[in-house]
RNA sequence: GGUGAGAUAGUCAAGUGGCCAACGACGGCAGACUGUAAAUCUGCUCCCUAUGGGUUCAGAGGUUCGACUCCUCUUCUCACCA
């Protein structure tokens, strides 16, 4: 037992630290019903979560079923001062309202994940308010300058003389507090946050607390071009809010090597059930393809449910594998007749009049499910279904 | 504060008087192939009913028949020194 929720609590991790401890924890939980805590911050700036957030949700879903209470540290103190890690210039401070509106938004979205009667949510800003500035001193002197300058992001803007605002380095020293003051057992995070959840760890040994928080790191979930970190800029991203037609085509257009990537870190499945269903595809008795819809089943259905699950991938089949028209296409009138490269633009499916041409050139530009050869085609009144390749549609009446 | 370098399309990056709507790479879109993809091959990638016209190379002026390319100023970035 204890032996399988390890490894599952192990599974998909890039790096732990004091893996002894987690283990002690699990058998003081199994014999004598102990509960502990497992802690992860939440930094209330993005409200849209998408599912390289997820990842570490999961993880705190896992923990929970073997036993953890989870601390979701909403750190609305230390959004104040703004995260360091990873960026390269100072960040700009959120005000109290955009705080308190992108929590709400933050942690209906985590419960679709995480058992509520599991979780604690807890703010920072209760305790950090009343450090006060003798808090603070006494804080600040357990570390040195040189020692904040070890850490990456830190040395590269120093050297490469971007501004590094002084409170940015409280950020790690109060984050290790938050662990002081919780005495967590256990922390989670992503890689990039190494030096802040270890900075927990030697906190709670400078303050004394009795225990030293294990430390487990979750790699970054790459995006769907399978490369770079999934993120909204880059616009690779699954949004836990997106549509369940989007997300299950999302998900399908993985590769396939991508795919297992996604099974071992966002899937429920236990890692013996994945390695059946490799062993399946290499052996050719599975086909990929039904590996790679079960997990988009899976998704959207956790998001949204099983029956919009289904529908989205037989929507999918319709349009994709039969090369039909989805169900629900943006509809557009028009007064007059109109030509045809106007019309794309107009059902906003085509950018510019010019980028239609080049596509109707092309043979991209479909009426009807006919192809269009002729640029210069004027459509009269009546009922068309516009499409450009694969994806874009729309439904136009001329009157 | 001083000195030097630079600012070109979504990004990186060529071009240093006409051959420039601007090489190339990446990204993106489309076509073929497929399993929906990935990989591969091909085409396209400022706007405009177009074998033509318009607006672009940080901004404002100037030189010239002609400027992304030369000159002046402005703004901003970067490097080195203090």
């Amino acid at each position: 037992m204890i032996e399988e929720a390890l490894k599952e609590i192990n599974r998909g991790s890039a790096e732990i630290i004091d893996n002894e401890r987690i283990e002690k924890l699990l058998q003081s939980y199994y014999k004598e019903g102990k509960s502990y805590t497992v802690k992860c911050g939440f930094d209330p700036t993005a409200p849209d979560l998408h599912l390289g957030h997820t990842v570490l949700l999961q993880k705190l879903a896992t923990f929970q079923k073997y036993g953890a209470t989870v601390l979701f540290l909403i750190g609305d103190f230390t959004a104040t001062i703004g995260d360091p890690t990873g960026k390269s210039t100072t960040r700009k401070v959120l005000s109290k309202e955009d705080i308190v509106k992108n929590i709400a938004s933050y942690t209906t979205q985590a419960f679709k994940i995480l058992d509520e009667s599991k979780t604690e949510i807890v703010y920072n800003n209760d305790w950090l308010e009343k450090l006060g500035a003798n808090g603070m001193l006494e804080l600040a002197s357990t570390l040195t300058v040189a020692r904040m300058l070890e850490r990456d992001d830190f040395s590269k803007r120093y050297a490469s003389n971007t501004p590094i605002a002084v409170s940015e380095f409280l950020y790690p020293l109060l984050q290790g507090y938050d662990s002081v003051h919780l005495l967590s057992d256990v922390e989670i995070g992503g890689t990039d946050q190494k030096f802040n959840l270890l900075m927990g760890r030697q906190l709670q040994k400078i303050y004394d607390v009795k225990k030293q928080q294990a430390v487990l790191m979750m790699p970054i979930l790459e995006g769907l071009d399978g490369v770079q970190k999934m993120s909204k800029s880059l616009n690779n991203y699954i949004g836990v809010a997106d549509a369940p037609n989007d997300m299950f085509g999302k998900v399908l257009s993985i590769s396939d090597d991508l795919m297992w990537r996604y099974y071992e870190l966002l899937s429920t499945k236990t890692l013996d059930e994945i390695t059946a269903l490799k062993d399946g595809v290499a052996d050719g008795s599975l086909h990929p393809k039904k590996v790679k819809e079960a997990l988009s089943i899976e998704i959207v259905t956790r998001f949204h449910s099983e029956d919009e699950a289904f529908n989205a991938k037989a929507e999918f089949d319709k349009v994709h594998s039969k090369s039909q028209i989805p169900t629900d296409i943006p509809e557009f009138s028009i007064d007059e007749e109109i030509w045809i490269a106007k019309a794309l633009v107009e059902c906003n499916i085509e950018p510019s009049t010019s980028q239609a041409r080049r596509d109707i050139k092309q043979g991209a530009v479909k009426i009807n499910q006919e192809k269009v050869h002729d640029e210069q085609l004027q459509l009269s009144s009546g009922e068309y279904v516009l499409q450009v390749g694969k994806r874009k549609f729309a439904k136009l009446k001329v009157n």
